[in-house]
RNA sequence: GGCUCCGUAGCUCAGGUGGAUAGAGCGGGGGUUUCCUAAACCCUGUCAUUGCGGGGGUUCGAGUCCUCCCGGGGCCA
């Protein structure tokens, strides 16, 4: 199979795709992608056809789209290479158009008949027919209905939320969390090998602080006069912290060495906070493949190494005590200090070795998902991998913008130190968890999102995922009353009784958006936008509602009640595999 | 001051590689249930008024690309 040359063709749709030989993977091509590819390879004969019978003058063929007309009088599929041929051809776009259709051949290609219209598209009118080829497709790929082969198995890794372990996780890390957790899934549906994983800041500065602290609420818990830090961290859950700990060894640290103390406080403290944190995630419905330790880097002498490494290729250099970086050398606005003078590792540099670490351990492709305040940080990490000798646009980081949240009509500024902020727990326990995930799915991560709490409380039946939701528990209420109508269910019916699916513009709308999916995995993996998925499924779901109140399934008639079973448990898979996708639940009953 | 994200209907937001009449939900008004869950559906408005904050530009064609300006968020200084 001349992969090269079928690839350099198919940049329709801008998907690239590929096909796979058969027998070696369990990708596929969906029916549409089928019928896209072939009417997009007639169009280029079409060209060189022309070309042969001297009608139509070019040097090569110039890039060209088939894409869906958004208004349906358009036609089907609709080109424009008649208008991008202009420059070549020297004709009017029309003219190229009209010479295009004479030579298209149109066998195999579902084409119904071709038009020239507006500046010089030509639009495609399909055989309605084709839709029937749908849902056996679905109903026989069941849950891997949507996979396409874009990551050919390419590994990748997604690093996201890890949150300091010295707090609870708040509105940005529930952000973080959605997202990178759909991610992950969607990349997975994709056609890559994925790994969730979370890193431990469980060393450094902050952990110091963090220890001070527990040391002073440990000590004012036993009744010790002692003050408080200040910049330590003055959140409540410190305090009930320590008290679980005197509940287990009482005052045991009390008069003991501080060093040990502080030691064994932050060890109990971090253990705990760590489970919390590792049980919300999981109750929001994200489970790391990998939990990885700064420490770890440390105790390994992968930061040193490291830092060897960039010395020897000449990237460091000494400043006032200090190593530096040359970032500037990879379009950093300064270079960088990766060990202060007084010996200890910068931040920067634990990170670098880190993300070299992930290279050494086969990541294809690393993404990271950072809060829009580490915008700093993105140039110099790509730099530094740049430096190492990694492909630096093999690392992509996706920032999303902070969230803002409001309550009683005002900004509720979130900090860490000072204990005010809103948990993931709280958020799950106010407005649950499939509402939560979805609400942050919703939108591109470069928008900065105001979440009013009060009105996801109020209104939480308005919140878009129940309009989904409800669609699937519709489904399933459906086949429900089939059953106990004793109406047999075939697992996959034939095409011919499909077809007369076939005569309402409500099915014909729904099954051309089930046939959509992989176009849409496709697109969502490349662009790396779950948030894509999230309108995918509530197009769906509308389409679904409006077919509901327009016809019945549970007809009189066999053959058709048979038919519009079949569509209502293709339609609640493509529902149920992409509510998957996004960590929300498929409910059979409301 | 530098870097970056955003600025689309009253509100919250969508709008892949530039393409044919810029969308959805909510909100406003009106309607639909002897019928598979009305958490739904349907209709309605010059809701954005040569138009997507404003001005230039590139292009056959710009919400989408370039440039400058205005306004807001973030990071750095």
């Amino acid at each position: 199979m001349p992969l090269d040359s079928l690839t350099g063709l198919l940049k329709f749709c801008k998907a690239k795709y590929l096909v796979i030989p058969q027998g070696r993977s369990p990708f596929y091509m969906n029916v549409y992608e089928i019928l896209k590819e072939r009417v997009f390879k007639a169009i280029a004969a079409a060209a060189e056809a022309a070309k042969a019978g001297g009608e139509l003058n070019y040097e090569s063929l110039p890039e060209y789209v088939l894409e869906e007309p958004r208004e349906k009088q358009y036609g089907d599929l609709a080109t424009n290479l008649a208008m991008v041929l202009t420059k070549q051809a020297r004709r009017s776009p029309r003219d190229i158009a009209a010479a295009l259709i004479k030579h298209l051949d149109t066998a195999g290609t579902w084409i119904e008949r071709s038009e020239i219209a507006g500046p010089g598209f030509i639009n495609f009118y399909l055989k309605p027919a084709w839709l029937a080829e749908v849902i056996p497709e679905v109903l026989t790929q069941g849950a891997k209905y949507g996979q396409v082969n874009l990551g050919q198995g390419q590994k990748v890794q997604v690093e996201f939320v890890s949150a300091n372990p010295t707090g609870l996780l708040h509105m940005g890390n529930a952000r973080g969390a959605a997202l990178g957790d759909s991610l992950a899934s969607l990349l997975s549906m994709a056609g890559y090998e994925v790994s969730r994983e979370f890193y431990i800041n469980d060393t450094g500065n902050q952990i110091e602080n963090f220890a001070l602290s527990l040391e002073a609420r440990y000590l004012q818990q036993l009744g010790q006069d002692v003050s408080f830090p200040e910049d330590g961290y003055h959140g409540e859950d410190l305090i009930d912290t320590v008290k679980g700990l005197i509940a287990a060894v009482g005052d045991k640290y009390l008069n003991v060495d501080p060093h040990l103390r502080r030691e064994f406080l932050t060890r109990y403290a971090l253990e705990e906070k760590l489970g919390q944190i590792r049980a919300t995630l999981k109750d929001f419905g994200v489970e790391y493949d990998v939990w990885f330790s700064e420490q770890s880097l440390h105790d390994a002498g992968l930061v040193r190494s490291t830092m060897e490494d960039l010395e020897e290729k000449g990237y460091i250099y000494e400043k006032e005590g200090a190593m530096w970086l040359k970032s500037t050398l990879f379009g950093d606005e300064k270079d960088e200090v990766v060990i202060r003078s007084s010996g200890t590792p910068t931040y920067f540099s634990v990170d670098i070795a880190y993300h070299r670490d992930k290279f050494e351990r086969g990541f294809d492709k690393v993404i990271n998902i950072w809060g829009a305040d580490h915008h700093g940080h993105v140039a110099r990490m790509k730099g530094a991998m740049q430096a190492l000798g990694y492909n630096p646009d093999s690392l992509q980081i996706i920032l999303m913008q902070l969230v803002r949240l409001i309550q009683n009509g005002e900004i509720v500024r979130m900090s860490k130190r000072s204990g005010q902020y809103i948990t993931l727990r709280e958020l799950m326990d106010e407005v649950g968890k499939d509402a939560a995930r979805f609400f942050f799915l919703l939108r591109d991560p470069d928008s900065a999102v105001e979440f009013d709490l009060d009105l996801a409380k109020s209104q939480s039946a308005d919140n878009p995922v129940y309009y989904v939701q409800y669609a699937h528990a519709r489904l399933c209420s459906i086949l429900r009353q089939a059953q106990e109508a004793g109406v047999t269910i075939e697992a996959v019916p034939a095409k011919e009784d499909l077809r007369l699916l076939l005569q309402s513009s409500e099915e014909r709308d729904l099954l051309k958006k089930i046939a959509d999916l992989p176009g849409e995995i496709t697109i969502a993996a490349r662009l790396m936008e779950p948030h894509r998925l999230a309108r995918y499924v509530l197009d769906l779901a509308g389409l679904f509602h409006t077919f509901y109140n327009s016809q019945r399934v549970l007809v009189e008639d066999e053959k058709l009640r048979r038919a519009r079973i079949a569509l209502v448990l293709a339609v609640k898979q493509v529902l149920a595999n992409v509510l998957d996708l996004l960590g929300v639940a498929a409910p059979e009953r409301m």
